[in-house]
DNA sequence: GGCCGATGTTAACGGCCATTAACAACCCTA
DNA sequence: TAGGGTTGTTAATGGCCGTTAACATCGGCC
């Protein structure tokens, strides 16, 4: 059984495994999962593209991986920033993870909105429920702070917010990173905020 | 020379091209552009795949057409409600045909957002200009409501205004068109308001 | 020091894809 | 009614892609 196998287990921590899922992360959102080849991935990394197969079973495995990664990441930070018992303090903690996730991983986002329908059926079911699980933190929180909003309506709130939030990759304006930040953080409060007095009426 | 060169010129409305474009936005949108075949897009109108050689050059071609027609649908009609003399009621109208635009065309709105890469050389320059060009339509407007905005700013809160307006076909949510509508208006006008008071400080 | 697992390489395969060629039916017009 | 442009079809071509096979190198361990 060769080391291929390692990618269905948690193994030791394989430095070449996340060097060839940061790369290819780049791949991913800058050409579409169809857009980037096996023969790019490895070359990103100074290999050939079958070396790959050492590490990974296929292409597949590898989305698979990383939108696992990062759905199990983004839903194990969100649990924690929304367990503050003021909502009002979780809802900024959410909101201060997010964008500094967003910022500093604009592709790993732009990967995680845009790819799930390429990851095969045994994974993607997990990560849904992952991606589910991580809306209905924001959602709970929100309904902390205002126990009236409906629900359908508080979640397509969150799915906006998301969108505000992860446009940052598409962006990429002239400003720096804690700028961007402060911005987004301001525009998503305001808009959560909005929806709240709106409802409350 | 055959039909296909009508691909470059502006003949009368030709029917079959309009529905291979209907078709090829639901496919690039659900698939990417990569995946989707010639062979889907023509099998989508009831064609087999070298068929659409008769009204498109070519696959890079399809795509160009698709984005060129909405960008210039996109500008067109944000100058027209940019001209109002009254900036919060521009920033009305421009808030009102983006999100209808976007809820009747999901589609559409998701390939002009990822897609513009795949776009060959000649055409997508005048694309970006025309995506250039409706941003800066919107900054006119914010600009107007607060001469103060800078400009980096203005353009980066408009984009991620953007990204929360064109959230709407990954949301999908149990909100009906006009709910989600209203919805996103009210956040869209929270989250640039909530801009402006934050730089009037 | 010889083996062996880990990690590479190049070569070969089958498949799908975009595109073109060759041919057929249809409609309009002369 | 003959002819030609329009719009289809199927067959063929050449290329790239994901994957596998076969072989090389190298480092640690009995």
């Amino acid at each position: 059984m060769t080391s291929a196998r390692a990618a269905a287990v948690d193994g030791p921590p394989n430095p070449r495994r996340a060097e060839i899922l940061a790369a290819a992360a780049e791949l991913f959102a800058r050409r579409g999962y169809h857009g980037a080849s096996i023969s790019d991935l490895g070359r990103a990394v100074g290999l050939t593209g079958p070396a790959l197969y050492r590490h990974f079973s296929g292409k597949e495995a590898v989305l698979a991986d990383m939108l696992l990664d990062i759905s199990e990441r983004l839903l194990a930070e969100g649990v924690r920033r929304a367990a503050d018992p003021d909502p009002g303090r979780a809802l900024d903690a959410l909101l201060r993870w997010h964008i500094a996730f967003a910022l500093d991983n604009p592709a790993l986002i732009t990967v995680h909105e845009r790819e799930l329908d390429n990851v095969p059926e045994p994974q993607r079911h997990r990560v849904r429920r992952l991606q589910r699980a991580y809306v209905e933190e924001w959602v709970a929180v929100l309904r902390r702070m205002d126990p009236g909003l409906p629900d359908d309506r508080t979640r397509a709130a969150v799915h906006a917010c998301f969108g505000l939030l992860n446009s940052t990759p598409r962006s990429a304006a002239g400003l720096d990173r804690d700028a961007m930040g402060d911005l987004l953080h301001i525009m998503a409060r305001a808009a959560l905020a909005g929806l709240q007095r709106q409802d409350a009426r």
